[in-house]
RNA sequence: GGGAAGGUGGCUGAGUGGUCGAAAGCGGCUCACUGCUAAUGAGUUAUACGGCGUAAAGCCGUAUCGCAGGUUCGAAUCCUGUCCUUCCCGCCA
């Protein structure tokens, strides 16, 4: 959520930045409609009511004073003031939500340091590594997990319909371990602290971390509870602090978590949705800072090097795109997208995503910090970054360490998650599918 | 799921219709005192929004006693709904 007094006070400026990221700046003039009509209905009720309150405050006194027909006069006289008041206070108060959910709508402003316009002004600024080549007719993810016996897609389908991946042995294991792989490594080497969250969260919770109202057709929801499955760990790291003062001395705040994550990928079907591409449930592991507002840009910075020396960790080729203000999420003013690539699909595969959403999301769950005992409370700087997906990470792996013979080899750092594994050989298949039989027994 | 009790400031906890933003204690902060630590005394101690004003401060108003409504001239206090917590019973990994 944008802060008011600075729309306010700046409005030209916040509109060439909604421009900037490619949203409507006519929306700031409907926000400031709005906010006038309240700011002046508010003050009128809040006069009244002082009014009512001087009032009431004589009643007592004229009772005691045995003045009761003086009392009754001025009770009606008061209850007369009190329907006016009322009346106006409830015009504040619609107004006051009108200006709100405009203001719930409004993304955040991009920073000055990011490219302007639409997604194809995006910057490479980091490459590392070479991309792969092969002297052999290298394999797609898709066949090599289906070879190896690693992931059962079609099971996976007739579990829970498309997009719903089944892993199976060393596949389930591969998965398992990466997760420990990395959350060991996180908080090893760059000191984050692990919570196990909650995989569903309240309606208040995703409204804090701007996952509503803008991206509720993207979520898994269960309307009996009125309860949101996580499209990432996020969510339910930003909501830890909601509606708590924090002690700046203990910023930055570094919290990871695994979690699971579902996203409803709405209309994704045909084109980049092959394999592990794109699915509706994926293992991720989601690292989220809360920081000084001015340190928040080095720490994204901190944050982005820690998404990818996972990927350094594994030798694998990436590339860093910082992307232009129209690409940006919603609550972000700054985001690196990292990217693999994954040799047999050739295709670079976004695996982390990093951002600083400055104060938007603070400001939306009432996240504060004192830098000192009796200090102004003020906003902390909220950034989130993977650290890092799974599927594509998996797909590039089994698609970079390919052999010639069809196995794939497992990189050392990982090697302790897999039981000692140095390389993945075809799986013994599970018991064979028995055509025919299930309709004989039905029949 | 059934029953009972309860949700008050950073914490404990009083307050059952009027001057209560709220006693008291603890904690925090400031000052004084003691050669340090400790102890003692005095003072102070929320947040948000709006208005005036400013370099900053400050002043005024309003709101906030889980949340949302209602009754009343007036609500922490009464009524309704709702959420949450604790205990007992049931069920269950």
């Amino acid at each position: 959520m944008l802060d008011i007094k600075y729309i306010r006070t700046e409005p030209e400026a916040v509109k060439a930045k909604l421009t900037a990221r490619l949203s409507d700046p006519a929306a700031i003039d409907a926000v400031l409609e709005a906010d006038a009509r309240w700011r002046a209905a508010t003050a009128e009720a809040e006069e009244l009511q002082a009014e009512l309150g001087r009032g009431s405050k004589a009643i007592p006194q004229l009772m005691k004073e045995g003045k009761r027909e003086e009392a009754d006069a001025l009770k009606a006289q008061l209850r007369e003031l009190g329907d006016r008041k009322s009346a106006l206070g409830e015009d504040a108060k619609r107004l006051e939500a009108e200006r709100d959910s405009l203001l719930f709508y409004l993304p955040n402003l991009p920073h000055e340091s990011i490219p302007v316009g639409g997604e194809e002004n995006f910057l490479i600024v980091k490459e590392f590594g070479a991309v792969k080549t092969f002297d052999f007719e290298a394999k797609a993810h898709w066949d090599l997990a289906v070879d190896l016996g690693l992931i059962d897609f079609t099971r996976g389908v007739k579990l829970s319909g498309s997009g719903f991946v089944l892993y199976k042995g060393v596949g389930a294991m591969l998965e398992r371990g990466l997760i420990q792989f990395m959350l060991d490594l996180h908080r090893e080497k760059h000191g984050y602290t692990e919570w196990s969250t909650p995989f569903f969260l309240s309606r208040e919770s995703v409204l804090a971390s701007a996952h509503l109202p803008k991206f509720q057709p993207e979520m898994y929801h269960d309307a009996e509870s009125d309860l949101f499955a996580l499209p990432t760990a996020e969510p339910a790291l930003v909501n830890i602090h909601r509606d708590e003062i924090l002690d700046g001395r203990d910023l930055p705040l570094n919290y990871m978590a695994y979690s699971p994550c579902w996203r409803r990928e709405a209309g994704a079907a045909g084109k980049d949705t092959r394999g592990l591409l794109r699915v509706h449930q994926f293992d991720k592991v989601e690292m989220v800072k809360y920081t000084l507002p001015e340190t928040s840009y080095a720490e994204l910075e901190t944050l982005l090097t820690d998404a990818t020396d996972i990927l350094e960790a594994l030798g694998l080729p990436y590339r860093v795109k910082l992307l232009a203000a129209g690409d940006i999420s919603f609550a972000a003013s700054k985001c690196y997208d990292v990217e693999i690539h994954a040799p047999g699909a050739d295709m670079w595969l976004e695996v982390s995503s990093c951002s600083n959403c400055e104060d938007f999301q603070s400001r939306r769950g009432n996240i504060r910090f004192r830098r000192e005992p009796g200090a102004k409370p003020e906003f902390p700087h909220l950034l989130n970054g993977s650290g890092t997906a799974l599927p594509r990470l998996v797909a590039a792996l089994l698609e970079t360490y390919q052999l010639a013979d069809g196995t794939v080899a497992v990189p050392e750092a990982l090697q302790p998650y897999l039981g000692g594994r140095t390389v993945l050989t075809p799986e013994p298949p599970p018991p064979s599918a028995q055509k025919g039989r299930g309709d004989a027994v039905h029949a």
